[in-house]
DNA sequence: CTTGATTTGTACGTATGTATT
DNA sequence: AAATACATACGTACAAATCAA
């Protein structure tokens, strides 16, 4: 597969979407690592820019994490713990706000579950690792 | 309000830090355009790219939306249609994959809640125009 | 343990394309 | 039609973290 140049689709975009075919098909497993950004700029015959962009692109979906010094590497994704929402409960999604996402040490592209409980009070839980059903 | 050069902390998080400080302040409303790229630039002493950056960090955070030609502009958060949740019904949220947001018409920075029902049929929902409480 | 190589992160500039005004 | 403004994409340079010798 193949970079398109003469495409309307942007080089970052058709490269996130090859990286993310191959993740689903196993090609790269849970916890594996990607190659580094020059050589798959090398083998597609892109910029670092736009490896650098595709890799955002997968990074923000929660597909992968990465980190100075280390090559991206495909996210493991944890188990949920359910949650139980009472009648009056609600629940919304969203993704969090910088103070949020430190407190609850959230890598990119994992949003929050907000639960509002009948009495007024509100929890924020890191949506990868929590989820709700009723009761 | 200034960007230190000498922080640890990136220029570009830092003017995003600024602007999404601004916009909570009321200084941009809801709807409200955001000055261009090179103005913002101008105004803080960087270049377009830390400008673009900052930019990027507050869209996938759902603060605002881009378009070509036009400035950012601060998003106006929907009101949210609330979907009853049985209790043998689960719901989680993550990011949408790409055919989802296509699908969905959705924005960069807006995850999806997928209700697994009891019969075990799926639906996704953006998260931003719907939540969930019990039944 | 220290050094050196590798690799990602930040930040700049430049050029061109495309959509809006 | 022209000006404005965002989007894509290349390259360069340096800083910072990691890893292997």
């Amino acid at each position: 597969m193949d970079i398109d140049r003469s495409s309307p689709t942007p080089a970052y975009v058709q490269l996130a979407d090859l990286l993310r075919e191959q993740i689903s098909a196993g090609r790269y497993p849970q916890g594996a690592v990607l190659p580094p950004e020059d050589g798959i700029g090398r083998l597609y015959g892109v910029g670092r820019t736009s490896v650098r962009r595709a890799i955002a692109v997968l990074l923000h979906e929660g597909l992968i994490v990465t980190g100075r010094g280390t090559q991206a590497q495909v996210r493991a994704q944890p188990e949920r713990t359910m949650l139980g929402i009472a009648g009056s409960d609600q629940v919304v999604a969203r993704m969090p706000t910088p103070p949020e996402a430190r407190r609850l040490a959230l890598t990119a592209g994992v949003p929050v579950l907000e639960v509002t409980r009948t009495d007024g009070s509100v929890e924020v839980f890191p949506a990868d690792r929590y989820g709700a059903h009723g009761e």
